[in-house]
DNA sequence: AATACTCCCAACCGCCAGTAC
DNA sequence: GGTACTGGCGGTTGGGAGTAT
């Protein structure tokens, strides 16, 4: 099958869209719909573009439930456990965070959470492989590095620890926040090992948040997929 | 003030899967 | 079953904005 290209890229206009664009392309969608087809929009619409840009500003720019606003560490939490399990699954991940694209996690990802140490922190159990380079410290490694690997009910402990560093106002800033935050799993690591039912700050087990559901949710269908035995 | 450098994000590219014919 | 076409995805890049020198 050969590739076809989706239309002229040498009659085109390319590059950063203008306000006009966007309201041409915002009105049109507002009273027509897409029309169920993205290759024929621009000409419908009266816009120069490729039919994959239109879609694309749509999705991820103009759409009217996209979020602008920064990521917060609760979301920033959330994208760090789900890479671990699923990696680079931009858009699964995206349609756990209400208002956010793929194209945003992924650039997230990439200008600010991978250079962090949490995002070596989590890993699913059972058949997958311990190395990675998906989730080591990027910033300091370029080879294999070999990470720890956490069962569901060791991530479980984890959960409320991550909740609570993310809602304690007394937090004052990100850097003091990302020490923190993996100093405490640093600890962890020692403890939860061992089994002593708490976080290293004393936090208690019981108080699973909504990061945990998600989990549950993925590995559940991940067993069904896999056939691996769903531990929960 | 001018230049160099770095960071970040919007947008593009190419591939793949699904579907229609 | 084979081909053409489209939508969607992940990787990558270009360039504007901010910061350092």
């Amino acid at each position: 099958m050969g590739k076809t290209p989706c239309c002229d890229k040498t009659k085109v206009r390319k590059g950063l869209w203008s306000p006009e664009e966007d309201e041409i392309l915002k009105n049109h969608i507002e009273k027509y719909g897409t029309g169920g087809n993205w290759i024929t929009f621009p000409q419908k619409a009266g816009l120069n573009r490729c039919g994959k840009s239109c879609r694309l500003r749509w999705v991820n720019y103009l759409r009217p439930d996209i979020k602008h606003e920064a990521f917060t560490l609760e979301e920033d939490n959330i994208i760090y456990i789900l890479y671990s399990i699923l990696g680079s699954k931009w858009s699964i991940i995206a349609s756990h965070l209400q208002g956010r694209t793929d194209n945003d996690v992924k650039n997230h990802w990439n200008t600010n959470l991978k250079k962090k140490p949490m995002a070596a922190v989590y890993r699913y159990p059972t058949n997958n492989i311990e190395t990675t380079t998906a989730a080591a410290d990027l910033s300091t490694s370029t080879t294999n590095t070999l990470v720890p690997t956490f069962s569901a009910p060791e991530t479980s402990a984890i959960m409320p620890c991550l909740t609570e560093s993310s809602k304690n106002p007394s937090f004052s800033s990100s850097s003091q926040q990302d020490s923190t935050i993996s100093e405490t799993f640093s600890q962890l690591g020692e403890n939860f090992m061992f089994g002593n039912g708490s976080c290293s700050e004393g936090i208690p087990m019981d108080n699973i948040d909504y990061g945990y559901e998600i989990l549950s949710e993925i590995w559940s269908q991940e067993a069904a997929i896999e056939g691996v035995p769903n531990l929960y």
